[in-house]
RNA sequence: GCGGCAAUAGCUCAGUUGGUAGAGCACGACCUUGCCAAGGUCGGGGUCGCGAGUUCGAGUCUCGUUUGCCGCUCCA
């Protein structure tokens, strides 16, 4: 039997070898935990992101979708805190393997040479009681004075440092003072290193001119921006959502565990905008409903649960993610946060706009409260993937791998094959294809020997194989293979729409939500 | 980022003390068979991850590098 970890390299080889899921660039090597999604991986994944819209904008009168750029403006990441939070210069000690930032180190140090000099001082004072001067002290004892020299010089150096961005000069800096680590005590330090986890671009052709903006690393702040623009055209009233699928861009240290973890990923986030003191009722609403959207999939109610967050971020005043159980433990797949005013409020300051809502009810205005739900589709997609792929042993000594996807996000709906490629029957299953494929994915095949073709449309996840036989031109009826049973239906060709439509159309799933 | 391991055809792998690169599956054509991957014939496909070095000669030895996996570390 394999174990997990093999069961989960088997699934990234799998999605390679089936069209799922390739490394970037491949042909130069790749590019570090970037993907591209292939022939079949665009197709479940374009299903699960039409699948959380729908759910979203249709389902939800007061929720409207929008699709924002990329670039925003560069104030948008100070005012959401993001420049500030992730700028530091960072250092590796390489025994504790602990990682320290270069400028408190320093500062750290400047620090010690101000309790020498304070030392000094107070020993002096004791030692000359009423009488003593302590300015005068200081500018005459030698001691002091040298101590002085060396922080002040060690500052300014330090600062310029800083100032010019000038990572090596900080770490020779950590170097020439001898600064030890606290935990190993030794000086075997790594390269300073600019731990930047956002992207970042030039925009303006000429050197001067150009202005220096991000990639995204979030999309929420798209919403939050154009929070007055949908409010006002789209005379939205509170409590009221927008949502919007879209890339975000985040330079991880350590991106791991195939599409988990990437450095280009694609999110699916609605913010909500909720009278203050609200805020718990509609975080507990959300919590239940996208739980519901995750078990309707029917991928395994046990395999989810919630994991709410003891330490909140800064702009937070509650936080839970929904985590699903993949082949390295439970994992993150979703977070529902209540994100208070913070960035309506800090979009205010900065753009120095009044983003406020008048609720005709209190007849007052106010700044909105968000809940936000944000859902990474590459990890629902990892999720599905994990959840459907099997190794299964049959009856005889055979084996096969089956994607038991539910038939709604299959990249493929159904197989159409002609049990024999003479006698008419290509023809005839041309004519089948044609019945199905304006509304669904419809594959044709009709090489190899049938078996073969059942196994490769088991390999993809698609739910019905339809073969046309010698009986089929008398009698009009076709053979139905299901992927999951394996078992076989004889039904009429006049049946199949409705059979393909009642297992992999959207709406019956849709239902399950209200 | 640190440490360990790995990289040969689309996939799984073999390749001896260093001597001009192989198999099975997959893929293409034709024939055969016809309801659960396995028939026949022929064919296409690899600068052995990349770059140096040692050597008359490197898939094989050495160093560097890239990518991946595992463990630590980090994760608004």
């Amino acid at each position: 039997m394999a174990t997990q970890e093999e069961v989960f390299k088997n699934l990234v080889s799998h999605c390679k070898e089936y069209g799922f899921v390739f490394p970037s660039s491949e042909i130069y090597d790749g590019l570090g935990a970037v993907y591209d999604y292939g022939q079949n991986g665009v197709e479940l994944k374009n299903n699960i992101k039409q699948y959380w819209w729908a759910s979203m904008t249709k389902l939800h009168e007061n929720i409207v979708g929008i699709d924002a750029a990329i670039f925003m403006h560069p104030t948008t990441w100070k005012a959401s805190g993001h420049v500030d939070a992730f700028n530091d210069p960072l250092i590796d000690n390489r025994d504790s393997k602990k990682r320290y930032r270069a400028d408190v180190l320093i500062e750290d140090q400047i620090a010690k040479y101000d309790e020498k000099i304070q030392k000094e001082v107070e020993k002096a004072h004791k030692r000359f009681g009423e009488s003593f001067d302590e300015q005068m002290f200081r500018q005459t004892n030698p001691r002091v004075i040298e101590h002085q020299q060396k922080r002040d010089a060690l500052h300014e150096r330090y600062s310029k440092a800083m100032n010019a961005n000038d990572l090596d000069e900080l770490k020779q800096i950590i170097l020439d003072e001898q600064i030890v680590c606290p935990i190993s005590g030794t000086r075997n330090w790594t390269d300073v290193r600019q731990f930047n986890l956002m992207f970042s671009t030039e925009m303006g052709s000429t050197s001067d001119g150009a202005m220096k903006i991000y990639l995204r690393p979030e999309t929420a702040q798209g919403i939050f921006v154009n929070f007055l623009n949908v409010q006002k055209t789209g005379r939205m009233k509170i409590p009221f959502g927008i949502a919007q699928i879209g890339k975000a861009f985040r330079n991880e240290i350590v991106a791991r565990q195939f599409v988990f973890r990437m450095r280009e990923f694609e999110q699916m986030e609605m913010q909500f905008f909720v009278r203050p003191g609200d805020e718990m009722r509609w975080f507990d609403f959300w919590k239940q409903f996208r739980l519901k959207w995750h078990k309707a999939l029917g991928l395994g109610d046990e395999k989810y649960r919630f994991h709410d967050h003891e330490k909140l971020a800064h702009y937070a005043n509650a936080a839970t993610d929904i985590e699903f159980l993949m082949p390295f433990g439970f994992k993150e797949v979703e977070g529902i946060h209540s994100r208070t005013d913070f960035d309506l409020s800090q979009h205010a300051k900065y753009s120095g706009k009044k983003i406020e809502y008048f609720d005709p009810e209190l007849n007052k205005s106010y700044t909105p409260y968000v809940i936000e739900t944000s859902i990474g589709v590459d990890r629902m997609f990892l999720s599905v993937m994990c959840s459907a792929y099997k190794e299964e042993q049959l009856e005889g000594g055979d084996s096969r791998v089956v994607l038991s996807l539910p038939p709604v996000l299959a990249p493929v709906k159904a197989c159409v094959m002609p049990l024999v490629r003479k006698d008419g029957l290509p023809e005839k299953a041309r004519e089948v294809m044609d019945l199905l494929r304006f509304d669904f994915n419809i594959q044709y095949d009709e090489k190899d020997s049938i078996g073969k073709r059942y196994r490769r449309q088991d390999a993809i996840g698609t739910p019905f194989c339809i073969t046309i036989d010698h009986d089929t031109l008398d009698d009009n009826c076709v053979t139905v293979r299901y992927r999951d049973t394996m078992k076989q239906d004889r039904i009429a060709i006049s049946e199949l729409h409705e059979l393909v439509r009642s297992q992999c159309d959207m709406t019956n799933l849709l239902r399950k939500l209200i």
